[in-house]
RNA sequence: CGGGAUGUAGCUCAGCCCGGUAGAGUACUCGUCUGGGGGGCGAGUGGUCGCAGGUUCAAAUCCUGUCAUCCCGACCA
C-alpha cells in the first residue's frame, strides 16, 4: 500500500499540510500567506458555518454587513487596539491602475492618491462603532445583537494552511448592551455557544477560561476563550469572545438615553470564529491514513462502493440504501467511478475523512448484507441489508461521540498539574506537552518570564478551575487559583 | 524580519560540481487482461528547467537580483 501521508510520528507539520492537500481542503495561492480553501474543504466550513448561524439566530442575533475598507483614522481612535493591530495590517493608498510609460505593463497611477488610505479590515470594531453611534439613541435601540459573516486581513509573517492566514474567512459578532452586566452574560452566553458548537459539532472537547492581561484583545476589558489540545500536545485557542467594557462607546462617543432620560455610554461584546476551526478539527481526529471527521460535519457522512465496479444489480440497491438513508437526513453518495479499483476507492474515501463506508458487491447481495467500515476505529463488519438506515444512523452518532470521547480522553491523559518549575520543564520536555495546570503569580512579568524560559504561555484561566491557593511555580508568590499553560499554536 | 533548505512534466524527484538544447517514477489518455484494500502489460500526451538580468558561440547547469514554499526563531485568531 503506497503512503501518500507523512506519519505524525516522523514530522507532525509535513503530516498536517499532507492531510489538507491530499484531502483536497486548501492549497496554497499566487498570493503571499493565502490559500485557495477548495469546494470539498469549502463544504465543511459551509456545515460550520450554517450551523453556528443557528446557533447566532437562536441566541437572538441577526446578520449584517459591513465594508472591507476602514478609514485608517478609525483604527487610530481606541489606543489599545491600534496599537494590537497597527503591525498587520494591509493598507491601501491608490485607486487607479496606468500604462507604464515604457510599455512594461500596469504600474499605480500616481495621481490616484487616497487622500486618507484605507485599511483593509483585520477585524471590524472601529467601522461597526462608527456605525453603532448612529444607530443607538435609547435604551430602546437596546441591545443591538448583530453578527458579520465576512473575510478579513492579518498581514502574518509565518502562515499555515487554515491555521493562520493572511486573509481568513470567519464571523464576528458585535453587541452593544445598556449594562455592564449584560453585556457580560452576553460575552459569556456566545462562549457557552461557541464550547458547544465545539463539543457537540467538533467533537472537540475545549477549556473555557479567561485570557490574562497580556493575552487580551486589543480594546477588550475581559477576553474569554475555548482551548483545544491537538494531538501534538499543543494548545490552539479555537473561539474567542470579548467584554470590551464602554472602551470603544467612548473612542466612537456611542451614547443612549436611558428611561431616567440619562446619556450614558454603551457597553460592548465582539466574538468570532475563524476558518482555523479547520485546522483544529483535523489535528483533533485524523490519523496518518487521512483525514478523520465528525459525521456532523462531514460533507459526505456515507459512501458506498460498488464491488468490483457499478454493475446494474449493485446500481439498483445502491440507489434503495441511498434513498433509505437520505430519509433519515443523511447525506449519502455513491461512488460510480469506473476506472479505479475498490482497494483505491477505500483508501481515497479514508484520506478524505468519509465516516461511514459501505462495501457492496454480489456476494453481499446474495448474502442479503453489506459490508460496514467505519472510519474512526477502521472496523468493518457485515451488516444485514434490512435496516440499514437505522443502523447507519445509529452508528454515526456513535462515531461522533467516539471521537468526542477518544479526544476528550487523550486531553485528560496529557493535562498535568505540577507544583514545582522544575517539573514544569520536564512536562514540556516531553513529545507531547500538553496542558499544565500549575499556580501562577497573576503578574504579566512572571508570565513573560515563563515563556521566555519555555516557551509555554498561560492558554486561559479556566472559568470552572477548583478555587485552590498555592504558590506561583516561578516566583513563589501566592496564587489564588491554577491557570493552564501550554504551547500553543 | 533573522538563520537554514528547496524551486526542473499535474505530483515526487534525477540531471547542475565538470555549460552542448531535458530524463525517471507516478498521474493523465487509449487498448487489453484484471477486479472484496492503493493492479499487470502495451502504446501515447505532457516541461520556453520559479521569474528577471548578466557571462558565453552556446545556460536547467556559472554569476547577480528577485519571488515563492518549507523548517527553526520573534508576532498572532
Amino acid at each position: 500500500m503506497a503512503k501518500e501521508i507523512t506519519a505524525r510520528t516522523d514530522d507532525y507539520s509535513q503530516w498536517y499540510i499532507d492531510i489538507v492537500k491530499k484531502a483536497n481542503l486548501a492549497d496554497n495561492s499566487a498570493v503571499r500567506g493565502c490559500m485557495v480553501i477548495k469546494p470539498y474543504g469549502y463544504a465543511i466550513w459551509e456545515n460550520m458555518r450554517d450551523q453556528l448561524d443557528r446557533m447566532f439566530k437562536e441566541t437572538g442575533h441577526v446578520n449584517a454587513y459591513f465594508p472591507l475598507f476602514i478609514p485608517k483614522s478609525f483604527l487610530s481612535r481606541e489606543a489599545q487596539h491600534v496599537e494590537g493591530f497597527a503591525k498587520e495590517c494591509a493598507v491601501v493608498t491608490h485607486h487607479r491602475l496606468m500604462n507604464a510609460p515604457d510599455g512594461s505593463g500596469v504600474v499605480v497611477d500616481p495621481a490616484s492618491k487616497l487622500e486618507e488610505e484605507l485599511i483593509i479590515r483585520p477585524t471590524s470594531e472601529t467601522i461597526i462603532w462608527n456605525t453603532y453611534r448612529d444607530w443607538i439613541n435609547s435604551y430602546r435601540d437596546l441591545p443591538l445583537l448583530i453578527n458579520q459573516w465576512a473575510n478579513v486581513v492579518r498581514w502574518e509573517m509565518r502562515t499555515r494552511l487554515f491555521l493562520r492566514t493572511a486573509e481568513f474567512l470567519w464571523q464576528e459578532g458585535h453587541t452593544a448592551h445598556a449594562t455592564r452586566e449584560e453585556a457580560i452574560a452576553e460575552t459569556r452566553q456566545m462562549l457557552d455557544v461557541y464550547a458547544r458548537f465545539a463539543e457537540e459539532y467538533m467533537a472537540t472537547p475545549v477549556i473555557k477560561g479567561l485570557k490574562t492581561a497580556h493575552e487580551r484583545f486589543a480594546g477588550a476589558e475581559d477576553t474569554y476563550c475555548i482551548e483545544a489540545l491537538m494531538q501534538d500536545g499543543k494548545a490552539l485557542q479555537a473561539g474567542t469572545s470579548h467584554f470590551l467594557g464602554q472602551n470603544f462607546a467612548k473612542a466612537f462617543d456611542v451614547k443612549f438615553l436611558t428611561e431616567d432620560n440619562q446619556q450614558e455610554y454603551v457597553w460592548a461584546t465582539s466574538w468570532g470564529v475563524s476558518t482555523r476551526l479547520i485546522g483544529g478539527l483535523i489535528m483533533t481526529h485524523s490519523d496518518d491514513d487521512g483525514l478523520v471527521l465528525p459525521p456532523r460535519l462531514a460533507p459526505t457522512q456515507v459512501v458506498i462502493v460498488p464491488i468490483p465496479k457499478p454493475a446494474a444489480q449493485i446500481n439498483e440497491e445502491a440507489e434503495k440504501i441511498m434513498k433509505a438513508l437520505r430519509a433519515q437526513g443523511i447525506r449519502v453518495s455513491y461512488d460510480t467511478d469506473e476506472k479505479n479499483r475498490p482497494g483505491f476507492k477505500f483508501a481515497e474515501h479514508e484520506m478524505r475523512g468519509v465516516p461511514v463506508r459501505l462495501g457492496l458487491g454480489l456476494r453481499d447481495l446474495e448474502a442479503g448484507q453489506v459490508e460496514v467500515a467505519r472510519r474512526d476505529t477502521k472496523e468493518k463488519k457485515a451488516v444485514p441489508l434490512a435496516g440499514i438506515a437505522e443502523y447507519v444512523a445509529q452508528l454515526l452518532e456513535d462515531i461522533q461521540q467516539n471521537l468526542f470521547d477518544r479526544a476528550a480522553r487523550f486531553r485528560a491523559e496529557k493535562t498535568t498539574r505540577v507544583d514545582t518549575f522544575d517539573d514544569f520543564k520536564a512536562i514540556l520536555e516531553t513529545d507531547i506537552p500538553g496542558f499544565i495546570s500549575a499556580h501562577w503569580d497573576g503578574t504579566t512579568e512572571t508570565e513573560l518570564k515563563i515563556k521566555e524560559l519555555t516557551k509555554a504561555t498561560i492558554r486561559c484561566i479556566p472559568l470552572d478551575g477548583e478555587v485552590e491557593s498555592g504558590t506561583c511555580i516561578l516566583t513563589g508568590k501566592p496564587s489564588a487559583q491554577r491557570v493552564l499553560f501550554a504551547k500553543a499554536y
